[in-house]
DNA sequence: AACCTCAGCAACCGCCGGATG
DNA sequence: GCATCCGGCGGTTGCTGAGGT
């Protein structure tokens, strides 16, 4: 099967130019007719790898730091071989990259220490037994209302992080709904009574003014109210405030300002200056809190969301 | 200086699923 | 429903360069 010539030639520096202009013209044709523009002697898909992989402006080159060794190690221990998954929450790093650092770095020290790289626990899971990773984060919807306290969630179900959770909303459980974004007041039963499990409603039950104070299970969370308990929003998200916006579903990173500085309070943007990848990370106000994003902060996030990692 | 080893990186390959006609 | 195309993904392996002998 050997081939005279080199079997992987490198990619030269003018094969990157070339290819890097013809991408930038045409972003939006798909891979084999970039190639064939470019006139490169390379397949759409090698094309698209080397453009993945080491063209693309987020591509991220240098050592990896101990964080992001520690967070591949956490996140193989519980996702396994999801190199792309695990990549998506090292930003600028490939899945490529991210397997390549365990297969020739992480897993040999891991063996070398004597520890089964198979089964780390999870810091943030007690038992894996965590809501699958595909699910937005969803307050007051699709709740438990026969979840133990203090029980190890079921999936899709959060146990109430008393420090955390009881002192935000209420000691109540939280669901996750895999079609909705985060919508604080919204399909609540505005006729449960206080202090109980907010009921979800259907569709035509859906409250016809969902920010009217009167009707909101959550009334602290009415239209454009900040949170008013700092040790746990705070604690919540990182340092940030969010406020919230009538006519906007409430989405990590969606229409919020990429430029709002740090520790202020991120601003929506309108129509028009939607960030046309919502999920591009060089773009987000928030990055950590990407599409897919695992949290690692365990001060915070554990803190905050019981001790289990979501994605939104 | 020549050779060897090994870690790190890069590229290819096959499989799979979604989109489209 | 089926075939085809395309992109995404994970596995595998070749290439490179640094360091040791």
């Amino acid at each position: 099967m050997a081939r005279p010539e080199q079997q992987k030639p490198r990619w030269t520096e003018e094969e990157d130019r070339v290819l890097f202009e013809c991408k930038s013209r045409n972003d939006n044709l798909p891979w084999p007719v970039i190639a064939k523009l470019a006139g490169l002697s390379r397949s759409g898909k090698s094309c698209r790898e080397r453009w993945k992989n080491h063209l693309h402006p987020n591509v991220k080159r240098g050592n990896f730091s101990q964080e992001e060794d520690e967070t591949i190690i956490r996140l193989h221990s519980s996702h396994g071989n999801s190199w792309a998954f695990i990549a998506d929450r090292l930003p600028g790093r490939t899945d490529n990259a991210v397997k390549n650092r365990w297969n020739q770095h992480l897993k040999n020290k891991l063996i070398g220490r004597g520890i089964d790289h198979q089964n780390i626990p999870d810091p943030q899971s007690s038992t894996g037994d965590q809501p699958h990773a595909t699910q937005l984060f969803d307050f007051n919807h699709n709740i438990d209302p026969n979840a133990n306290s203090g029980s190890i969630p079921t999936p899709g179900y959060l146990p109430s992080d008393d420090e955390t959770i009881h002192h935000s909303f209420g000691g109540d459980y939280f669901g996750f709904e895999p079609t909705q974004l985060f919508d604080f007041n919204h399909n609540i039963d505005p006729y449960a009574s206080s202090g109980s499990i907010p009921t979800p409603v259907s569709a035509s039950q859906e409250i016809a003014n969902p920010w009217s104070t009167s009707q909101l299970a959550y009334p602290e969370f009415q239209r454009g109210c900040l949170p008013s308990d700092d040790e746990t929003i705070h604690h919540s998200f990182g340092g940030d405030y969010f406020g919230f916006e009538p006519t906007q579903l409430f989405d990590f990173n969606h229409n919020i300002d990429p430029n709002a500085s740090s520790g202020s309070i991120p601003t929506p943007v309108s129509a028009s200056q939607e960030i046309a990848n919502p999920w591009s990370t060089s773009q987000l106000a928030y990055p950590e809190f990407q599409k897919g994003y695992l949290p690692s902060d365990d001060e915070t996030i554990h803190h905050s969301f019981g001790g289990n990692s979501f994605e939104f």
